[in-house]
DNA sequence: ATTTGCTAATTGCATATGCAATTGTCTAGC
DNA sequence: GCTAGACAATTGCATATGCAATTAGCAAAT
């Protein structure tokens, strides 16, 4: 190829031209074939390989980097953002972060691994199927020696392989995926629950304590990637978020 | 005046032409000058009103659509919109409709209201000085004749004045802020507590029971409009959402 | 070696122009 | 009165063009 992989780029000729653009530099940023870093070529060559007008293409540029999936520089050109770490309140967070912000030390501790066929209380814990491979891990996080959140995952195997060949010793299933896997949606559900005879003697609270229940299922593509319950001791913690009608602030 | 109030439009003169445009009809609506269903100039006139090209008007009322603030239709022209009544997980929503969303008769009861300067156990609860007069309201919501969920709430009168005459008979304190003020920020909590005595006797729960509380605070333009604690029955509730990487979906 | 300045690549912004698509509104005919 | 059709207003999209702003990279000067 002559520089990226520009003949990647493939429109797909419904709707507006400046749309198609778009979608089609989207997908290639979404689905991993541009990483992060990768230079997007410039508006001229777009502009020829597409058979567009220059601010057909501009416009769909724009439109990206508005939406965050690529960054521009005059005369640098544009290249294919990293991905924002947070959005909002309820966004994939970093455990070791969230802690560190709070000033505190942060350590953490595989309770669990178990790898193949989800057993029968695990699939339907998670709504999979008993065919899927997954691998299946309880970490427990601590903050400051404290437990601080007791997490409950399955990865699927499918769709992140390098999993099974990961011991998780220096960095959490979660930020391990981060690294090593694309997302294109989450869904969240928070509730509030009592702390069961388990949980509260891992979390080191009374049995019955109310415990804020954060689930979260992310998939890439339509294809699932991680499910996740994390258990936080009510009193010690909230989600806060800030935001305007119109969206995010 | 000739249509509108297109005399209101005023650029600032800083930054593109094309982004003041967008700010001064953005602010026109957000602070209410240009309420919903208002008529928005066309292109034509706002064009030869500010001197710009059609293009650049153009493109400032195609970002102000895609925000979501106005709403474009070829012929009919462009109206302001209604202000989007739910945004992913956290919004401000009606109790009421999400209560008949479940197919549940909606009901409410207003427990107790006082206006005038808050008790110190108000004040310092909703951090509010205790100079500022306010409305302090406490309501049930009723579900198919069950509790739902236990609503306190201090609305600003310099605010929102018309607080004062209203009895709140038919319409709840949550939807009548809505159709009477505006807001442009908003902060949520979420967090995990142990109903109290007072709360779940009027839940009909058990005490200690885990529940969801859910405290907003909101302004309009840097000044708080109103702030409100909800206490959903934990086992009961549930708060969804489902996002993208790169924003809601 | 360091600085200084030039050049060219690249994005940002605005304009003028033309045509397409949608749809209120009005009119002519029945 | 009602309908069909013509007309015009309005937004949507794309192009061509020109200039401004930024800056990487190179060349010249010190």
């Amino acid at each position: 190829m002559s520089d990226n992989g520009i003949e990647a780029v493939k429109l797909d000729g419904t709707g507006p031209v400046y749309d198609q653009i778009r979608r089609a530099i989207r997908d290639l940023v979404l689905n991993g074939a541009w990483p992060p870093g990768t230079a997007v070529p410039p508006e001229h060559a777009l502009m020829e390989r597409l058979g567009a007008s220059r601010m057909t293409v501009h416009r769909a540029l724009v439109q990206l980097a508005r939406e965050g999936l690529i960054t521009r520089r005059r005369r640098s050109g544009t290249i294919v953002a990293n991905p924002p770490a947070s959005h909002a309140m309820l966004d994939i967070l970093s455990i070791p972060d969230e802690v560190r912000q709070l000033g505190q030390d942060y350590s953490f501790e595989i309770l669990s691994r178990r790898d193949g066929r989800p057993s029968p209380e695990v699939a339907a814990s998670f709504e999979l199927k008993r065919s899927e491979q997954v691998a299946h891990l309880v970490t427990l996080h601590r903050s400051g020696g404290q437990p601080h959140v007791l997490e409950e995952r399955v990865i699927h195997l499918a769709t992140v392989p390098a999993t099974a060949a990961e011991r998780f010793e220096t960095t959490p299933p979660g930020d391990w995926l981060l690294q090593h896997s694309l997302w294109s949606q989450a869904e969240h559900a928070i509730s509030a629950v009592a702390a069961g005879e388990r949980e509260s003697g891992l979390l080191e609270i009374e049995q019955g304590e109310p415990c804020l229940l954060v689930e979260r299922r992310t998939w890439n593509q339509n294809q699932p990637v991680t499910a996740v319950r994390l258990l936080y001791p009510g009193g010690r913690h909230r989600f806060i978020g800030r935001f305007g009608p119109y969206g995010a602030v």
